[in-house]
DNA sequence: TTCCTTGCAAAGGCTTTGCACACCG
DNA sequence: CGGTGTGCAAAGCCTTTGCAAGGAA
């Protein structure tokens, strides 16, 4: 798991003290896909020990967001996700029946934002945003 | 507001009764903008009378949503917002600096809507979504 | 030793639910 | 009158906060 190290490296520089914890909860993160919410990344924690708290995976989750380290998407209803900087941009497209989330290619969402910034003065942060929908399989379904 | 007595009319078609309390909230959400977080609407009631709960106001919310009437848009970190179906789609520009939404011409993305559904097969409900970023204002602020 | 981190419990904010009473049709 | 709609209070859900104890450096 290269990529953990190289977090974990990354927040020591920063001058955050290295904690069983921390480490426990980079690891789940960067092992995890391009969504993990909280409890998930417990979850995964909680396969190794039981000596982690939510409220210290969501600490640390704040402190790799606040670091630059992982990014922080709210899909809506409820749903916060986490993801480290190296899964990169990339739009979630949210299943509104079977609650999926297939990851598609951010660079669709370019052009986009270039026409907003251009006629409302608006900056658009595009990195890690969320449609909600129906998959194929969830139309295909319905048309049964 | 003759809108309101649209929605009115189509809320007792559908077998619905009709209060006063629904009313006033019917004509509350056809009076403000494109984006009425529950309380809003609750606020604009209260200024008539006070003979109302909050508990109502969501659920008749919900039951415009569910009769399609109205639409229900998360705009992410706890902001729920309603319109009643007259104001079309649209696009919700919220500002994470000073909150602010702007709304934005839904057009811009049909485009982009029709690469997702070829490339996915993933059909996106494009009618109101929210994108996150900075507006103008707050953009100049920083540079100052 | 210093003071950053953690765990626990409790608070917070928003939304939903249960239940008895009210009132539309 | 029957059954839907309302208000109140309480519960739920997820996340944040306060505080004392623990442990990294």
């Amino acid at each position: 798991m290269p990529h953990c190290h190289t977090l974990i490296a990354a927040l020591r520089q920063q001058g955050c003290r290295l904690t069983p914890q921390r480490e426990m909860i980079v690891e789940a993160l960067a092992h995890g896909g391009c969504h993990m919410t909280a409890e998930e990344v417990l979850e995964i924690v909680r396969q190794k020990t039981q000596a982690v708290n939510i409220t210290t995976v969501y600490r640390t989750l704040d402190l790799l967001v606040e670091r630059g380290l992982a990014t922080r998407t709210d899909l809506g209803e409820g749903r916060i996700v986490y993801a480290t900087i190296r899964h990169g941009p990339h739009l979630h497209l949210v299943c509104r029946c079977c609650g999926r989330v297939i990851e598609a290619d951010a660079s669709l969402l370019a052009l986009l934002g270039e026409t907003i910034h251009d006629r409302y003065g608006f900056t658009p942060q595009l990195e890690h945003i969320a449609l909600y929908g129906v998959c194929r399989e969830c139309n295909e379904t319905r048309n049964t």
